[in-house]
DNA sequence: GCCCTTATTTTCCGCCGTCAATAAAAGAAG
DNA sequence: CTTCTTTTATTGACGGCGGAAAATAAGGGC
């Protein structure tokens, strides 16, 4: 076991240059008055902050020149360098593991995963060492170094202790996984809650950049929401939150495996759906596959049972909207596959039941490849590397 | 008409001299080596900061001597000087505007309130400048200047703005408050939603002190909710947060007049208790207070539809544990006079729904005196006073 | 080549908060 | 009674961040 190496360190001490940079990540090419601006800083804090990062090769000049049609000096912007540094993102689930090898962009390079032979947090991390130790020949092969290892687990996940509290899939209670990765791998190493994760490579690399409160909703086997408020992902105090998955929608509903009734997760998720329609048709359909094949042959039971997924899941926007009101709500999740048969029944449902400005929050759709968990790991690692002294 | 005196303002420009003074506000008295730790600075620039403070008189050494078993030179404790300054709050609702005079530290040393005549704009400003006026006069004779004035106006209020885009009661739109306030009364005016204002006032001086993630739900003619998330109050992007009154528990339930169905409020609203309890028992109660009466006597259909009540909150309260995760959640209102007839149903109903380690999320309550709503448009002045210029 | 405009850089400069040393105010020990 | 110990508060030097203003750069138009 090597321990862990002197890790490279990020070169901005500063919150303002921790900021600059995020804000470069983001906003792509950015001349550095746009950047002052948008940060809110003077263009002299800028050109001083940027400097010892294009030295360190974070940031480089854009050397392309866009027709610019532009009176005076022409305007010399900056983007981030994604091939100066590469990460690893690595996705736990309860049957396989999933890695990607992303750029500084968080742009994947690489894309592996193995299924997952053993749920015991030694061999768990064997396998992961083992995915991490191919990406890194990758990363070898490159020349170029990887700085951080994001993992992603769902459940209840203490980001900061680096500690897995508790993964109902996996079976684990309190494994300090980031200390063992990093023992095992010798990078730094970044755990947090899966969705948590999709959340912030969607604020840092997606569809909320720049917002300050919007939400991100995972459909597939369960329904899942990660909230962002004041510009930062909630954890909530207790280490779970954005459990959409469990708001009561219908009382009298079926029955969850939460012990309740009428929970979102338990007329939307994967499982309550091909149960549906199992009860509804008679047709005896094995998964989520063959349910959606069943519906767009048009089989009315099985419309019907997704019908009503699309509703309990409008309902649950409409909640987080109504209680939050978020900028935006995005939709993401393997579920996507059959979104066309709930579209509509999600925006009437969520149309009816936000209340007032509510109403406003722009509900948006994104696919979701399957390396997307992982990148979501991928982005906790590069947002700890950058900001690793700082609160986020 | 005065125009805007000029404000005495607050001798705290950096940041870490408004969080200091915050500190001292809500913790009572504080040695500064205290203070040192909880606001995470050095004990240098406590005293550096406390000291301006003192000599504006917005600190005082504290003289109080409890008995002292410790060892080492004696600690010296400051704490805030609430006869220093004097702020009023003004709470508008659709027929009546209470006012309340408080100190520096929100306690209220005056209250009065004036039925409402006429809510046009207009009459409604000429209300608050004579009660506002009233209260000037009682702080004139304890020689303490008033040092702004906060409104509380329930609906869509843009803090920042000082304009209430949207009051239902009022039938209001696009109101400039702050600043036909400012112009008739010549004081600092802030102006915000009066379930955000009561969330400060709990924030700062309530059960919320030192939380940075809790709730508080406001049960009475409507069902409202503020809440606090990373340390701050939640406005949402629209204006429009915490609407648990519109969160739908039933989709079978009662109609509700936003138009959905099995709203929160539309079962454990007033009204909506009132019209139940009708047309259960057929008899025809008036009001809440009638309402109460007939179960307190043990009217089975009356006790019935507090029952329900009850377990509507609480189902909300658990959709917000779950979506959100808070320390806490403090329960208040009007409604509060019922408690009894649906403590036990919101208490079941919430552990029932709240899923997983929401369920820690400690579920309080408090009582509720009519200026209370006033007292947090106090707060919001204070809060105001106290964070001139820097963001909240 | 000169002027105008806009972007970037440079040069101070103020000021906040830390560090380390010192003072202060007790009780404890002798 | 003196001195030591312990804890709290204060002081003064210092470093560094970020701002303001001025200087410089790099075009285009004329």
């Amino acid at each position: 076991m090597s321990s862990i190496r002197r890790a490279e360190t990020f070169p901005a001490n500063t919150p303002a240059a921790s900021q600059i940079f995020t804000t470069v990540l983001s906003h792509g090419p950015l001349t550095r008055l746009e950047v002052a601006r948008r940060a809110g800083l003077s263009p002299a804090a800028v050109t001083k902050a940027v400097r010892p990062l294009i030295e360190a090769g974070y940031l480089v000049e854009d050397v392309d020149e866009p027709a610019r049609p532009a009176l005076g000096r022409p305007a010399n912007p900056v983007r981030v360098d994604g091939g100066r540094a590469l990460f690893i993102g690595v996705k736990v689930t309860g049957d396989e593991i999933i890695a990607v090898l992303t750029d500084l962009c968080c742009r994947i390079r690489v894309a592996r995963h193995v299924p997952l032979p053993d749920r015991e947090p030694k061999g768990v991390l064997a396998s992961v060492a083992e995915l991490a130790g191919e990406l890194l020949a990758e990363a070898g092969d490159l020349g170029v170094a990887v700085l951080g290892l994001g993992i992603a687990v769902s459940g209840d996940v203490d980001r900061g202790a680096g500690v897995v509290r508790y993964s109902p899939f996996l079976e684990w209670r309190d494994v300090p996984l980031a200390e063992l990765a990093a023992a095992t791998t010798g990078l730094p190493v970044t755990v947090d809650n899966d969705v948590r994760a999709l959340t912030v490579a969607e604020q840092w690399f997606g569809a909320g950049v720049g917002l300050s409160d919007f939400a991100v909703v995972t459909v597939g086997a369960g329904i899942g929401c990660g909230l962002v408020v004041h510009g930062r992902v909630v954890a909530g105090a207790h280490g779970v939150a954005g459990e959409i998955g469990h708001v009561t929608v219908d009382p009298s509903g079926p029955p969850c495996h939460c012990g309740n009734r009428g929970c979102v997760e338990a007329i939307a998720g994967d499982a309550a759906i091909v149960r549906q329609i199992r009860e509804a048709t008679g047709v005896a359909v094995a998964d989520t596959a063959e349910a959606v094949a069943l519906a767009h042959r048009g089989n009315a039971g099985a419309r019907e049972a997704y019908a009503r997924a699309g509703e309990a899941i409008g309902l649950g926007i409409a909640t987080v909207a109504n209680l939050l009101g978020p900028e935006c709500v995005i939709i993401s999740g393997e579920g996507l596959a059959a979104y066309d048969l709930f579209a509509e029944q999600i925006r009437d449902a969520f149309a009816a039941a936000a209340f007032g400005s509510a109403a406003q929050c722009d509900v948006q759709t994104r696919p979701l490849p399957f390396e997307e968990w992982a990148r979501g790991a991928a982005a906790t690692a590069i947002q700890s590397f950058i900001q690793a002294d700082q609160q986020q």
